[in-house]
DNA sequence: CTAATTCCTTTCATTCATAAAGTCAAAATA
DNA sequence: TATTTTGACTTTATGAATGAAAGGAATTAG
C-alpha cells in the first residue's frame, strides 16, 4: 500500500509541511507534479489526515504542562465529559484509557493559580492525580 | 505581543498549515503580504515553531497507542533512556515528569505481540503501568 | 500480440509569493 | 503645535510554484 517513497514523503512533510511541491520532489527524486500526485493521493486515502503547526506553548502564556488521571466513582462519566467540554482552553487530550483510571488528561495552564481553579471544579465530578510535565525526552 | 488578528492566524494555520497566504489573508481581513508579514514575524519570535502533518496512525499499521507509567528502582535513569532512544519508532513522547512514577511514555505499536516484546525488554531496567488508549475525546 | 493500467515526465497557463514602493494613522519628539 | 518617526498596511509587478493536460515507458491482463 505505502512503499519507501510514500515513508520518505510522510517524513519530510512532518518535518516541514509547507515544502513546496519541487523541493518535496527533489527530497525523494521525482518531479514536482509527481511528489503532489503523491500527496494527493496519501490525502485522498487518508493517510494524511491534515497539516498543523507546532506552536510553543510557553510564548503562548501556558507555562505548566500537566497530565491528570481521572478516576471516577461513579459509572456515569457524563458530568466529568461535559466539565471537559467547558474547559477546552486548557485541554490538550482527553484520553479514554484502560488500566487504573478511566481517563488520562493532559493539559495546560498559564500558572499555578489557574490549574488549581482548574482542579477545584475537576474535583466536584471525579478523583485525579497530577504529574507535571518537566522535560520531554524527545 | 500577541494581537487578536495574531491568534486567528495561529488557529487557521492549526487546521490548514498549507493554506495559501492570499486565502489567509482573507480569513483574517488582510491582503497577502500582510498575512505573510504576520507569519514570518511568528516565525521569527518562535512562536510558530514549525509545520507538520497530522498522520492516520492506524494507516501506518500502528494499531496500538498506549501509555507507561515508568517507575524507576535505581536513581540511574540512563539505561532507561538509552532503552529508549533505541525505540524510537515505538515512542511517540517520553515526558519526565512529577508525581507518582518519574516518566510518561506515550508509544504506539503494530500489534500485543510487539508491544509485549517491547515491555519484556522494557522491564530489564524498569517497572511501568501500562494504560491503553481507547480513544480520544477531542 | 494488443490493450489497458500505472506512474512518471514535460509543457504551459494560471495562481501565488515576495520584494519594493507608497499610504495612512498613531505616537514620539522638538 | 508642528514635525518626524514608526509601524502596519495596501498596491503593484516580477519571478516561482501549482495544477491540468498530453505523452512516454514499464507492467499486467486478455
Amino acid at each position: 500500500m505505502l512503499d519507501t517513497t510514500d515513508m520518505l514523503i510522510l517524513d519530510e512533510l512532518s518535518r516541514n509541511s509547507r515544502i513546496t511541491m519541487k523541493e518535496l520532489g527533489e527530497k525523494v527524486h521525482l518531479t514536482g507534479p509527481a511528489a503532489s500526485a503523491r500527496v494527493a493521493k496519501l490525502e485522498d486515502n487518508g493517510v494524511i489526515e491534515g497539516y498543523s503547526i507546532n506552536i510553543d506553548q510557553i510564548k503562548l502564556g501556558f507555562h505548566i504542562h500537566a497530565f491528570l488521571n481521572i478516576y471516577t466513582k461513579s459509572s456515569y462519566h457524563q458530568p466529568y465529559l461535559s466539565f471537559t467540554e467547558k474547559q477546552k482552553e486548557y485541554i490538550i487530550n482527553n484520553y479514554k484509557i484502560s488500566g487504573d483510571g478511566c481517563y488520562l488528561l493532559e493539559c495546560r495552564f498559564p500558572s499555578n493559580e489557574l490549574l488549581d481553579n482548574f482542579l477545584i471544579d475537576l474535583n466536584k465530578h471525579v478523583n485525579y492525580k497530577l504529574s507535571m510535565v518537566i522535560k520531554n525526552n524527545k
